[in-house]
DNA sequence: TGCTTTATGTCAGTGACTGACAATAGAGGT
DNA sequence: ACCTCTATTGTCAGTCACTGACATAAAGCA
């Protein structure tokens, strides 16, 4: 029965996202996404290890970021390289915008899914520290540099989310700033 | 039936820890426990909204910081308050030693539990922020020192575990020390 | 002693998740 | 067009986390 073969998993994440916005995450019941997807819960499960799973994707994210970090100018620092990863990786997430908006809001009503989305950070940053690692950074450096630029970009996701009329790119650029402007001066 | 009235919690903790290092977490059920500890399942879910909160206390914890950071020094800077108060709670870990480190084994093996312990840590950072800003410490400096403090924290719980020999508080002061070493010098 | 409150027991039910096995659609070869 | 082989899916039964409703008994108090 391979009909749709990649096809099956965007339908389910589509029906789950519509789904959640409707009835809310614990309202609705993963054999409730399978049927609207055209499919049993089992093969849900298949699909997706739990039912968190259905709205995150990073293991995308996780492959684009590594291959990202690893073209990055030689020249570049470590938080310079994570930054130049992501704002290369913008045409996706703007893409990806009107799938990730809406889940973003299920999100944060929701406590079992931004307890898995600390998760999904703290993998993202582990997998961006080994990125940077990989460029002769030295571990420390390469640890801090990745939880900086998590946070920057987190920010910058932030505010694009309540601003979208700037392109995600410039939200990028002003946060960097911003954690430029932190560090710099000894207030008083 | 109230007989032991906040006894019943602490046995079921430790009828928990001992089930969990005998088993394993995932090959532990609820009723198990329960059992082990004297009363049905029923009374497990009553006292913990779920299987993963037996193995944390962060009730405790968050109460007894916000009264240490309240009472710490006026002189003190932020990230030195939190620092302080952590170390006037040195005695409580001492004394919960024999649960928390069994404890940070099963934690370490198991996934879920590793998640839900992310999530500890960010609420335990937001109310250090929160009793910071208490004391007139702007919110974004506030921020910065929780998660610097935490880390620190994190960091000498670390150590203590591998390394009991040493007092808590001894290792308190070493990572403390440590981080300032790694925010002075611009090296090469 | 009788009454109220509180912690627990009992029971039935939902929903997430899993293992085992059967069934089917598609790719590729003949 | 037919056959074969493999990847996916469907079906079914079962475990376990967790919950609501109601009954019960212990503890505190009048």
């Amino acid at each position: 029965m391979p009909r749709d073969r990649g096809n099956v998993r965007r339908r389910m994440r589509e029906a789950a996202l519509e789904l959640f916005l409707e009835k809310g995450y614990d309202g609705t019941t993963a054999a409730e996404i399978a049927a609207r997807a055209g499919v049993t819960e089992r093969t849900f499960f298949r699909h997706f290890p739990d039912k968190r799973e259905v709205l995150f994707n990073e293991a995308e994210l996780h492959a684009r970021l590594d291959a990202a970090i690893a073209e990055a100018p030689p020249r570049l620092g470590p938080l310079e390289a994570v930054v130049w990863a992501f704002q290369s990786l913008a045409p996706m997430f703007e893409e990806n915008r009107p799938l990730a908006e809406p889940g973003r809001a299920v999100i944060a009503q929701t406590p079992a899914l931004q307890e898995r989305q600390l998760a999904k950070t703290a993998s993202i940053t582990r997998a961006i520290t080994e990125a940077l690692q990989r460029r002769k950074i030295e571990p420390a450096l390469a640890g801090l540099a990745a939880v900086t630029g998590m946070a920057v970009t987190g920010h910058a996701l932030q505010a694009w989310v309540q601003d979208p009329s700037l392109p995600l790119v410039e939200h990028f650029e002003q946060a960097f700033q911003a954690l430029k402007q932190l560090s710099k001066p000894a207030p008083r």
